[in-house]
DNA sequence: GTGAAAGCGCTAACAT
DNA sequence: ATGTTAGCGCTTTCAC
């Protein structure tokens, strides 16, 4: 890892390790001042061509590169957004953090994120850890449900907006899709294809989108005048055994569900390979929230009720933004449209009753 | 946003936003010294529990939280370490991301992270950014094929290491899937099912991975004795438009080849999109470098080499971290294996000729 | 055009 | 058990 020029046989003069040139060094190795040095490395004006050299030759010949936490203490701004979700492998939020980057990138800030892993203490962990690193901003997607610890860092001036669900206990920016209505679209399409008993399977119900697509399919079941049995909805965590239970459950009552709405993107994937298991005689319709990938290559294709992630992660970074650029006024709450995408699933008639 | 003490008036004294409590304010107002407070806030031992609890009230009262921008300048260490990937977008690259953050959360360290978007200049921008901010380490996935300008970087105690793809001109740690044997068992496979001309179509030619795939390619080839035309073999960049092409060229061929071999998850996705396009008469085999999810619930599934990112992720932050730790010695190279998993489309047979 | 001095908020080293 | 002093590497201010 470390060379010697050759023919030397001796060591190269021991360069400690973690100890990294400063200002000061360069100032001495040009022969300048030491505010010389930062006018260049800035590119402040006021420097002659020739010491700007100098200082130049000084600092590829040390390796110098700026220590910006020395520059962020002094600074008081660290050009750094933090971003906290809840997976960071779950596809959903693989677009949402992108359009949050790129966002960040186009105002020269760094972005640092964690996820909380739907966490509460884990999230409250994490987002104080990045409130000590004092980044300008955050963005998160809230796994608890009380966000009061963070007002004093707001009341500091940490810009925060949060994503897909909105903030507990306090009065925040929030950028979410239109989970209730995203639902009840869902729900009143499979009845308009003839459905009359149709099953929920959704997230934990301590979830606000969960919350708000288990309304949008009450509101579609009783705008229709039908009625909703206990064991029609199920909400839990989205690991695949719950899911399939409780979709095999459904399936295999007395008086089944003709139809199936899937609360999220994991769910649907769970739900799609429990249908593929079974006769395809009886073929059973499905709606799921969330598009994903391939979802029209299946078949019958996936019906599916799209948000747009990207474009979620976009307007709340540019809320951010605005309001770290100063932007005031009261905390707004933006929803953005959801969209039905009819691939096949979600069309199919229920069975022929005699 | 802002909240006024009841029965007041007049705005409460106002309280400059940005302007955080230090250290020192904590101290004045509990009426001690500046490394009393340092102590209870940093949890070392010499405080009596009246005075702890004296400086406690003083930091809720005041909504202190350390600066770690100037804890860090004093202490050298950030507890921080950078990963630089291509596309946070990019399903591959969600669970490798998540497994650096789960071995640098279980050190205590933050990541911080972005997206070179495949651009050698952004990557190198990206990391210079991160090494400025004195992360402890950095992971990356490399978009570039010179990586000079990380030496004086590595020089002065960055632990760096490479995941995916090698570093260009400069020795360093690095953790990679075995493409070049998980091609050569694909191809293989496709050979041992009867097939003899095989298409290959890959990513752009100066990524190390595409080239060592490609590598496979050959190798499986001309160990079966077969020929390889060049009709047969398309790299490029993997937007849909361009795979679509030369799958199509390809198939459409005088003697089109009767099985294809997808160079990563993205070439793989637009060629089952394009097969499904086909008349289903004459199925052409299909096997892809990369799983993907779903793939299995496809008619016919999609046969893969699957690479573990996770698993890919969680080597490279290991290292990271034992090289952080002092663990010395000549930089690494750590190739990890891959898996073919038959699910149908990669046993199907070519069509009989008579 | 250039540089010296002060200080950002914290921790290390040394008093008391 | 607690406080005081110095200084991390930079930017700000002001003097030359």
């Amino acid at each position: 890892m470390t060379d010697t020029a050759p023919g030397t046989a001796s060591r190269t003069p021991t360069r400690r390790y973690g100890t990294r040139p400063t200002m000061k060094d360069v100032a001495a190795r040009a022969g300048v001042g030491l505010k010389t040095v930062s006018r260049v490395v800035n590119g402040e004006p006021g420097v002659t061509p020739d010491t700007e050299r100098r200082v130049q030759e000084a600092i590829t010949a040390l390796g110098f590169r700026r220590n910006d936490s020395a520059r962020i203490l002094r600074k008081g701004r660290t050009a750094s957004i933090g971003l906290v979700l809840e997976d960071l492998a779950d596809p959903f939020y693989g677009p949402l953090s992108r359009a949050v980057e790129e966002v960040a990138r186009a105002h020269g800030a760094l972005l640092i994120n964690g996820s909380s892993a739907e966490d509460p203490e884990r999230e409250q962990e994490l987002v104080l850890a990045l409130c000590a690193r004092r980044v300008d901003g955050l963005v998160i997607i809230p796994a608890g449900h009380d966000h009061r610890y963070l007002a004093p860092e707001m009341a500091a001036g940490v810009a925060t907006v949060f994503v897909d669900r909105p903030a507990g206990r306090i009065d925040a920016d929030a950028v979410l899709a239109d989970s209730f209505g995203g639902s009840r679209d869902a729900v009143a399409h499979l009845i308009a294809h003839g459905h009359r008993r149709i099953g929920f399977i959704g997230d934990l119900p301590g979830i606000h989108t969960a919350a708000e697509r288990l309304r949008g399919y009450h509101a579609a079941m009783s705008e229709a005048g039908l009625p909703v049995h206990d064991a029609w909805v199920s909400l839990g965590p989205t690991d695949p055994e719950r899911v399939r239970t409780a979709a095999t459950a459904m399936l295999d009552a007395a008086e089944p569900v003709t139809a199936l709405f899937a609360g999220n993107n994991r769910v649907t994937v769970t739900v799609v390979r429990v249908l593929a298991e079974r006769p395809p005689a009886a073929p059973v319709a499905l709606i799921g929230f969330d598009d994903f990938e391939l979802a029209d290559l299946l078949s019958p294709g996936i019906t599916v009720i799209a948000q747009d992630s990207a474009q979620l992660g976009r307007t709340a970074a540019d809320l951010l933004f605005r309001r770290l650029d100063g932007a005031g006024g009261d905390p707004r709450r933006l929803v953005l449209p959801t969209r039905l995408i009819p691939r096949g699933s979600g069309e199919l008639p229920p069975p022929a009753t005699p």
